[in-house]
DNA sequence: CAGCACATATCGATAGTCGATATATTCTGA
DNA sequence: TCAGAATATATCGACTATCGATATGTGCTG
């Protein structure tokens, strides 16, 4: 339980935030491109994420701005987090190519043994 | 949230069944080898997801066995199982490869701007 | 001037996982 | 020989990340 157990909303929060800081409603948008809009985070998961992941030192805030008469509120990824983001990147892969090999043994076996 | 919502745990009891039909247990052990021994499933958890796969008809019961006095009880993938085996580990193979690509861009601007 | 995009935030409900517990048999080591 | 671990199933309460809804306010667009 401590700060390796992530589901997807949350990394790709992380990954929306490694490749520099963005505010909270640019890390939303910024998900749903990386997803292929697969992934359309909550305001509430998105907070929450932020919050929880600047407690366990991932994320820090970076700062705020005011655009248009809008508050904007930074936050980028530590060193920290991108080590625990590359970590996860690096299991996510492991565990899909354990699939895929898997998959492939079905395959050779003949689909669905009825 | 229909069927794609699917966490490590789970993703790794549907990869435990591609390559053939299983007993809980030996799920159990299965996953714990897959993972490297990073995931060690509970038995509530496994037990949880095999009724809720089953219901989701990705999974499916393939009968039952008696070994040294022991029941087994067996399960394996479905095609509709499989199917969606194979689009969560390409899902998690394009996350991973987006959290990269990120990461390689955060590299080549300096790590930690402080 | 209605409605949508932008931007933040909180709150109750849902659901998957954990941790503990229960039950029963067989194998292993002291 | 007998305690303990491994095998094998299953249930239950607790935790927590996410969802869905709601709230508040500004600025742009039709």
């Amino acid at each position: 339980m401590g700060i390796e157990d992530i589901r997807e909303p949350t990394f790709l929060v992380l990954a929306a935030l490694a490749d520099g800081a963005k505010h909270g409603y640019a890390v939303i948008r910024e998900v749903e491109a990386i997803s292929d809009g697969r992934v359309t985070l909550r305001a509430g998961t998105l907070y929450a994420a932020l919050g929880r992941l600047a407690g366990q030192g991932l994320v820090r805030q970076s700062g705020e701005e005011v655009v248009d008469g809008r508050l904007r509120r930074y936050y980028d990824l530590t060193d920290a987090g991108a080590e625990v983001l590359a970590a996860q990147a690096a299991r996510l892969r492991q565990n899909a190519a354990e699939a895929d090999r898997r998959l492939r043994a079905r395959a050779r076996l003949g689909t669905a043994p009825a």
